[in-house]
DNA sequence: CTGGATCCCAATAGATACTG
DNA sequence: CAGTATCTATTGGGATCCAG
């Protein structure tokens, strides 16, 4: 944390939050590690937008520092790392599922939302799981 | 829409929705208008992080154009204008609502949630406002 | 070969000053 | 009040380099 933490930090929840994952990147690496569960340096470049290698070096240490992720060497092979969500990191899977289905209602791409929910929701305790997907207006 | 719209649009609902408010501020402008009822260029000046007038207008030009505000001349006194979110924008809510009990659990101050939730769920529908807030751990 | 650091350079975001 | 102009800082892409 160089810096810029706190920088925005007026006390509201929101901008805590955002002050976290509030850029364009670090939402979509918990995404790809939610959702299609990622959990390598390379599974996470070869995500479905394609991150820059210096960006992602410097998010998933940012997104560690804030206890989202964690980062181990691999246990079977050693060589390797292995990125995983925290539970303070799993539980923000409520917010992209809120995130999808808001996009299902307004993006015009009928595909988009293909998957997306199945997987994200298998993992999770199911508590805040009311799926009312097809709501397209 | 003058670019980047679409630049990283992989059909992924996130990055769909991350497209249109997935920035630093975004967010806290639909914030500041959806709980605090900021209506106007001055009032959305004044939030509680203190956003920069260029990056305002900037704002507040792509969320229009977005289909999240609309822009109208004040009815009464004809100066000045009037911003307020569509239904597009207050459906967003949910994902206001899902972000701050995530900083309720994980944020550190205890102030941090006062009276956000009352304010945001006031002028909703409450379809979706199942309050389960007092879950810090 | 995987994970990551580094450098270059283009493009964006942002703070401040200023204007209709 | 509601912005625009200008200038600086940060982000990001792409290639390359390097260590285990």
């Amino acid at each position: 944390m160089t810096r810029s933490r706190s920088k925005y930090d007026s006390g509201c929840p929101v901008a805590y939050a955002l002050d976290i994952f509030g850029d364009r990147w670090s939402l979509l690496v918990i995404r790809d590690m939610a959702v299609k569960g990622a959990r390598t340096y390379g599974e996470l470049l070869a995500g479905w937008e394609g991150i820059s290698t210096n960006i992602l070096a410097q998010r998933l240490k940012q997104l560690e520092q804030a206890g989202i992720i964690t980062k181990q060497k691999d246990p079977d092979s050693g060589r390797s790392f292995v990125y995983e969500l925290t539970q303070k990191g799993r539980d923000l899977a409520p917010v992209l599922i809120e995130i999808a289905l808001w996009s299902g209602r307004y993006n015009p791409d009928p595909d988009a939302m293909t998957g997306f929910l199945d997987k994200i929701t298998a993992d999770r305790t199911g508590t805040e799981a009311r799926m009312r997907a097809g709501e397209r207006p």
